[in-house]
Formats: C-alpha cells, sequence, structure tokens
DNA sequence: TTTTCCCGATACCGCACGGGTATTGTCGCT
DNA sequence: AGCGACAATACCCGTGCGGTATCGGGAAAA
C-alpha cells in the first residue's frame, strides 16, 4: 500500500467511473484498473462494487475512502513542516536573458509549487559570461547555452535550438528562407570583449577581429540596426520589430542546457536540475500523436 | 514521496547508520543510500547531516521523522479499519495431506501476519481428489499436485519435487541410490478408486489395474508395510520408519501448485495466491550463493 | 606522517513494475 | 438481436528499484 494507490483510489472513489478517475489522473484506464485491483489484492478486500451503470463502494471501500483522504492530507502536511523546519530556501538561477522562454516559464511555476517557502533569485548575466555567475559563486543553477569550458560544471541539455542570422529587415537576405555561412563572409560580425570564453567566442562570433564589440543581447540589436552588423541567435523565441532571422543552414544548433556546480549538490539545486530535466523531455512528448 | 521511502527514513534516522539500517530494511546499503537523498531531492532539503562519525538528523530531518512515524501508524491503522469494514474474512484452504512441508508453514504464517482478521479454514483431502474440493466449491484455493484435469482451473506451479518409491525398509532395492522404472515392473502397484481423474491416476500408478485400492497417504503406507506393495511419492518430506525411499530415475518430478477456480479472482484467494508464487520464488534464490 | 579501516557514495546491471495501445468481454438499452 | 458504454484483459516498452562491485574520504591507529 503506498500513497499513490491510495492517490488513485480516492479518485475513482470520487468519480465513480474509472474512465473520468483516470483523465483526473492524467493518466488512461487500463493501469488504473490493474492498480485498483493490486490495492484489493494486498489489502485483501473487496473495495468496489463494478456495474456497468457506475461503480460503488463497498463497506470497506468507504472505510478505506476516509482513511485514504487523512493520509494523503498528513503526507501534504508532512511535506509543509518539512520546509518550514528547513527554513526558508534560496535558490539563485542564472539565466542568459533570455529566461522569459517557454521552459523557463513553466519550470519557474512548477518550481515555486513544488517548493512554495523557497526563494527564487534570479540573475540575468550579459552575453559575456556563459556560466552566468555559476563558477564564480554568484548563482546556484543556471539555464544557459553552450559551449564553453566545462570543467567543475555539470550541464544537462534540456533542447537544442536552430542557429540563425539576425539582420535588419530591410536587408536583401531578409526575405530568405536561409542562408549558409559562405554567404556572410563580407559582412561584419560583433565580437565579444576579451577574456570571454574561448568556445563560446568561437561559437558565436567565429574568428572575427574587427567588428563592434557587443555585452548585451540589447546591444547586439543596436549593433544590427545602426551598424548593418549581423547578430546570431537561437530561433527559440520571438525578436523586436525592424530585425529580421533567416534560419542558418549549415551552423550546428544552439544547445540550451541547465548547468550546475559539480560539487554543488544540496537538494534544491537537484530538485531544480530535476525538475528541468523532465519539464523539458515532456515538452518534447507532449507533442499529439495525431493520427 | 511515497511510503516506503519514509519506511527507509525512518530506519535511518532510528538507526543513525546507513549499513544497520539497511540490514533491517532486509536490502543492501547503496540502495537505502539512493532512496534517501531522492527523498531529500524531493523534499527540497537535507534531512541528515554525514558524517563519517555517524549519521544526525537535520531539523528538517527530525520535523519528517516525526510526521513520517505518524504517517506509516496512520497506514497500518487504515489496513485495519478496512479488514474490519470488510469483515471477518474466511478463507478455504484445501491441502493433499502433506501441507506440513516448508511451503506450506511459511506460507500460512505470513498470510495469517498480512491478514490478521481471517480465517483459515483447512481441508485435508484424501489422495482421490487432487482437487481437494475446489471445483465442488468446497475450498476457495488449493495446495496441491498436477496433473490432472484443470478445466475451469488456474494453477501456478510452486516446486517441482523427483518422484522417489516407497518401500519396505528391509526390500532389496532399499539401499540404492535410485532405481529405473522397468526394476519394479513385476511389483504390485497400488490403485486409485474407480472415477479418479484419470491423469492424476495415470501419474500415480500408471496402468496398473490390480493391486490394492488405496485413498490416503495412509492406506498407501499401510500396503506398503503389510503387502509389499510399492508406493509413489514425491521425495519432498520426510517418512516414517519401517519405510524407506528410492529415487526413480526415470519417472518426471511431481509439480507443487496453488491451485483455484478461474472464475473465482475474491482479494483474499488472489493475495492468497500472490503470495504463494513470492514464497516460493524466494525458496529458490534464498539458497545463499557460497563462493 | 602514513596506513588502515569504516562507511557512505558512485557505477553499472538485470529484472520487475508502471505506464502505454489495442482488443475483448459484458452488461444495459434500444 | 444489435449497439453503445465501460471495465477487464493482453501485450509491449521504458523506467526505476534492488543487486554487486568499487571508489573516496575522513578518522583512528601505528
Amino acid at each position: 500500500m503506498d500513497l499513490r494507490s491510495l492517490r488513485y483510489f480516492v479518485a475513482v472513489a470520487e468519480e465513480r467511473h474509472f474512465g473520468r478517475a483516470a483523465a483526473r489522473l492524467h493518466m488512461t484506464q487500463p493501469p488504473l484498473s490493474r492498480a485498483i485491483k493490486q490495492l484489493e489484492t494486498d489489502l485483501g478486500a473487496a473495495l468496489l462494487d463494478r456495474s456497468p451503470s457506475g461503480v460503488t463502494l463497498t463497506a470497506a471501500g468507504t472505510a478505506l475512502y476516509d482513511e485514504a483522504r487523512t493520509l494523503l492530507e498528513g503526507a501534504d502536511q508532512a511535506r509543509a513542516k518539512v520546509a518550514a523546519a528547513a527554513g526558508p530556501g534560496t535558490l539563485t538561477l542564472g539565466t542568459l536573458a533570455d529566461s522569459s522562454e517557454p521552459v523557463g516559464i513553466r519550470l519557474a511555476g512548477e518550481f515555486r509549487e513544488r517548493h512554495p517557502g523557497v526563494r527564487i533569485s534570479v540573475r540575468e548575466a550579459d552575453l559575456t559570461d556563459p556560466t552566468t555567475g555559476l563558477r564564480a559563486g554568484l548563482v546556484d543553477v543556471a539555464l544557459t547555452r553552450i559551449p564553453f569550458d566545462t570543467t567543475g560544471i555539470r550541464t544537462h541539455v534540456l533542447r537544442a535550438d536552430p542557429m540563425g542570422v539576425v539582420l535588419r529587415a530591410d536587408d536583401p537576405l531578409a526575405g530568405r528562407d536561409e542562408v549558409r555561412r559562405e554567404e556572410l563572409a563580407d559582412r561584419v560580425w560583433f565580437r565579444f570583449p576579451d577574456g570571454t570564453d574561448p568556445q563560446w567566442q568561437a561559437f558565436w562570433s567565429g574568428s572575427a577581429v574587427s567588428g563592434p564589440v557587443v555585452r548585451t543581447v540589447h546591444e547586439c540589436l543596436q549593433a544590427v540596426l545602426w551598424n548593418g552588423t549581423i547578430g546570431l541567435a537561437p530561433l527559440a523565441h520571438s525578436f523586436p520589430e525592424g530585425v529580421a532571422t533567416v534560419l542558418l543552414a549549415d551552423y550546428p544548433p544552439s544547445k540550451l542546457v541547465v548547468a550546475w556546480r559539480e560539487d554543488s549538490t544540496p537538494p534544491l539545486v537537484r530538485s531544480f536540475v530535476e525538475l528541468a530535466v523532465r519539464i523539458a523531455g515532456l515538452d518534447h512528448r507532449e507533442t499529439p500523436a495525431n493520427p
């Protein structure tokens, strides 16, 4: 007898219908039927009277329903008590200035729901530090992009986004479906300041040695609009008026990762990472397979 | 957070030692460590301070310990309440006069432990009915041996025992390690009464058409001692003074099964069957692999 | 200081279980 | 009798749990 079975049973008891209960539990009917039967076997008593015109509780079933409610209630209170005893936790999250994207939104929501007492302080880093202050200890966990030097840092890929070039809307290439890198050979690229992580620098601006130095997304867009520079960006979110994006056909995709220090294993960090991975996985699978 | 994790945590909290706690939980230390860490991740708080000189509880840990105790206590009470509401259950068990064997003993014990309120009434059947009254509805579940006509009856093999021949202790063959069937061709075999299940009859007494008719194990042994008849028995338990057993080399093993009517699915029957299968499985695996 | 020992953590593996899809069975109802 | 609704069954597959083997690190002993 575990809490999961009890949750299942409560759902069926309240809906008096396996199908509806399954829907409420975000699952399908057969595993639910099986779980309830296992619970009955485990307890050694019939809990439900199955008739085609609905399901009714036996005496044992009503007894279990009350008990299960109390137990589940107690479990929730236990969580709360533990959270209270642990004191107000804090998690500092570093982002790469694009935390407003879907996965970040859901992640923040679910994390707050799971750990209501935890204060999340978000630090938005500029483009010059792909670790967003992780190695410096300024943040506990980061949503960022690879590649960069990951010694001492562990990462888990959440998603891969195709890369695109960012142009003025009136650029001759602006209407194209895609471009290749060689077509941009004569353009002016931007650069990151000296001292930026070499891998990171190489990914974003190639071997450019001239061109404007940018530190933030904003500066980069300004350079595009005013200098005619080209920008580079993962095609994951929308861009402001006046600029256009074109898919870069021969460029490796940019991978969004969750990153944390490998010596950093406090539960909140682990919980955040676990949540991030799960949600990212769901994002892929949730696309309904329409027949 | 499920009840299993809580049980684990309570054990560790009380033992203040992962190894001892694991032993108490009848498991090994690594999965226990992992489970506790998962629990910490799930709750988002450190529960234990691991120091080489023992394990101590954090504030969150002590809070969870109290809550967990209450929850587990509540779960036990829930079981009791359900059992009470279900009314005193009854399970009638049919056996083939050799229920005193190891698996039967353990089975009865564990079943009583799991379902304290249930009355088990045992019906010992004689050798003439391999179903021990199952088909007639006299018992709910049976510990018996195949083969017999199983239409309408489901069985699950618990164990296979080699067959042996039962002789007077002063029989010339009595000292042998094993005999073959042809060496017994001139012996007098016993028979079952007319009307006995044909498969059953064929297994136990071949095509014998003469010889004494026996109905019980006792009668069979009497026939061996007084008539010089030979008996046939699975070599699973000990035999009384005065008779000897010799392995029958070319005889198929006798399979001990748990049997129930295929239309009979009350939870207590399912629970009994499940227990029987699990215990029989353990019996095999529990033989320690000495290196 | 170096060695040893204890104990928890990690790595990896195999199997069982929980979830899924597809199908069957079985009642009421027309 | 035929149909529709609903739970049960059959089967598949991936995850998770428990196992064994090994590592790492701190404390005690030499």
